[in-house]
DNA sequence: AAAGATAACAACCGCCAATGC
DNA sequence: TGCATTGGCGGTTGTTATCTT
């Protein structure tokens, strides 16, 4: 037995959605919410609608505090950064740019910004195969999101929080960085350096802290999760911020990167 | 001016994880 | 514990607008 269809597809109207449709939409939304069941929902406001369908319209275009038009520089490069790094994850790219939806991002992306990234980038995001399913989770709850700027390992990478860079890493392709596998990214490591969002910094060979930024002294030490986890408590490091990260290594031992 | 090509964007489809029974 | 249902996501398609020849 196949699986049940959301809805009687002979029944439901298709296609785009007229005014008249919105508006009876909206009002019902705007007065009852949406009681937790997008199925029903269309019956209940009169609507002859795949309940998939009005979910889509509300949240694509209906919602309130929707942004349309033009997407601005930041917005951009943003977008191009996170591609790079987290691939097509349309929904958390999004949570990142206030009032763009997912679809809006993915259209955006796939008509013009696409053509404008270098090949690799666009088609290949560099660490992008290091999230699974089972992280995804970590990374929605991470108010941090890291974008690397360069193809190549060891160079720029950025950590955003919502749209404001918040520091920036340069590392050296080192052969002392242990934590290196696969040639994904490591920040442990020697001649390291980060510039936060103040413009401070703190370059090299130390246990440090500015902002959020870490640097281990001695890459060859932080072998264990609680270590790393020891690391960033007695550098007084949000550990909010960092979850992500640690949960990162524990879940996938291919990429480390602080 | 017309026809074809291309771009932009709205909407649909199918898969999968989460949830409830 | 297993199954059915639902919500959410990303990929893809369809339609309309705009551009080019």
């Amino acid at each position: 037995m196949g699986r049940a269809p959301c809805c009687d597809k002979a029944s439901v109207k298709k296609g785009p959605w007229s005014p008249e449709e919105d508006a009876k939409l909206k009002e019902y939304i705007e007065k009852n919410g949406t009681c937790g069941n997008w199925i029903a929902l269309p019956l209940k406001a009169g609507l002859r609608r795949c309940g998939k369908s009005c979910r889509l319209r509300w949240l694509n275009y209906l919602r309130p505090n929707i942004k349309h038009g033009e997407f601005s520089d930041d917005e951009d490069r943003l977008i191009c950064t996170l591609f790079s790094t987290i691939g097509s994850r349309w929904s958390i790219i999004a949570a990142q740019l206030p009032g763009r939806t997912d679809n809006d991002i993915k259209n955006y992306w796939n008509t013009k910004l696409k053509k404008k990234m270098p090949i690799g980038i666009a088609q290949s995001p560099l660490i992008s195969s290091s999230y699974n399913n089972n992280n995804n989770s970590l990374l929605q709850n991470s108010s941090i999101m890291a974008s690397q700027n360069n193809s190549s390992l060891g160079n720029n990478i950025s950590y955003y929080s919502n749209t404001t860079p918040v520091m920036t890493f340069s590392t050296l392709t080192s052969p002392n960085l242990a934590h290196s596998r696969k040639g994904n990214v490591v920040m442990f490591g020697e001649r390291a350096s980060c510039t936060s969002s103040n413009g401070s910094s703190c370059t090299t060979n130390r246990a440090a802290t500015n902002d959020n930024c870490l640097i281990s002294e001695n890459p060859l030490d932080y072998n264990s999760i609680e270590e790393i986890k020891q690391l960033i408590s007695t550098n007084n490091i949000s550990s909010n911020n960092l979850n992500f990260f640690v949960d990162e290594i524990k879940t996938e031992d291919t990429l480390l990167y602080y």
